[in-house]
DNA sequence: ACCCAGGGTAACT
DNA sequence: AGTTACCATGGG
């Protein structure tokens, strides 16, 4: 743990170091992309701040793209996003024991599960069912666009409150289909206090699961992805028809004793490896 | 014209 | 409790 503030950026020392092309495109979020023009220069937001975020070795550098960030603050909200607490050389150490885990951790080293913001995640998974990442990513932006605070040229993702204009109508304007009862039936129940995260705070995982699920439009994939990417339930494990095939494929039924406790973070290697060394409709 | 996309709901057995 | 059509949309 721990950043330091210099030139203008901050830089987070990432044990065991952090890949963002993956780590970004390992289906957990929809919004960073990498800069054409500057391999390597990946650009996207920590809270409500857009930066840029490039490896150095084992650092990570973060440079705010906002005029009026606070770099402490950006410092502290970036160790958070990037999981700093979790030691990820120990936990791959662990997953090892399983020879097909082994395997999957070695393919994608570099992968790291992201805290990021609950009700952006609540919203994005939400998007996410039955549909596709291109076009999840492009109804986000839209989302972004019509009703998010922009920071410097770019849109930060809409807080509740400004989604609270947003009617069904608006929101089905936005390309997102069906989808459009879901996301204004989630900004209901958390502008009026229905779902809470802190409210999740004493729950176990199935628990929480239940508690999400009170959204229409959120079952048990959405509420998992939720979980594990954003409340930092490393134990929720978002099961769907994709995964499950793999799993079957991979390791004969059920999951190996080693990733106990980290399922989660177990699961995002597996995606990657599956996604890459399966040959499609495995 | 079809099929599918890391789902969920409502309406059935 | 377990199965099934349907849901909007865009891309192959």
């Amino acid at each position: 743990m721990g950043f330091e503030i210099k030139d203008g950026a901050v830089i987070l020392a990432a044990k065991g170091g952090m890949d963002p092309a993956v780590t970004f495109d390992c289906g957990q979020c929809f919004r960073w992309r990498e800069e054409a023009d500057r391999p390597g220069v990946f650009t996207g937001f920590i809270g409500r701040d857009p930066c840029e975020v490039e490896m150095e070795e084992d650092l990570i550098h973060i440079r705010p793209l906002c005029a009026d960030t606070d770099m402490r603050m950006l410092g502290k909200a970036s160790e958070e996003y990037f999981d700093c607490r979790t030691d990820y050389p120990a936990l791959k150490e662990r997953f090892g024991a399983d020879p097909v885990m082994k395997e999957a951790v070695e393919f994608a080293p570099g992968i790291r599960v992201l805290n990021q913001p609950f009700f952006e995640t609540l919203v994005s998974f939400i998007i996410s069912q039955n549909n596709n990442i291109p076009r999840i990513r492009k109804i986000i932006e839209a989302l972004c666009e019509t009703y998010g605070e922009k920071r410097g040229d770019m849109y930060a993702f809409p807080t509740p409150e400004r989604l609270a204009s947003a009617s069904r109508d608006d929101l089905f304007a936005l390309r997102m289909g069906f989808r459009a009862r879901y996301v204004r039936d989630a900004v209901e129940k958390v502008l009026s206090g229905e779902v809470r995260q802190e409210d999740m705070g004493d729950m176990t995982t199935p628990e929480a699961s239940k508690y999400l699920e009170k959204i229409s439009g959120v079952g048990p994939k959405v509420a998992g992805c939720v979980l594990l990417f954003s409340c930092g339930r490393h134990d929720s494990f978002p099961r769907d028809v994709w995964i499950n095939r793999r799993i079957r494929l991979l390791f004969g039924g059920d999951l190996p004793g080693c990733i106990e406790g980290e399922e989660g973070i177990a699961q995002q290697y597996i995606f990657q490896y599956a996604r890459f060394n399966l040959e499609k409709g495995q």
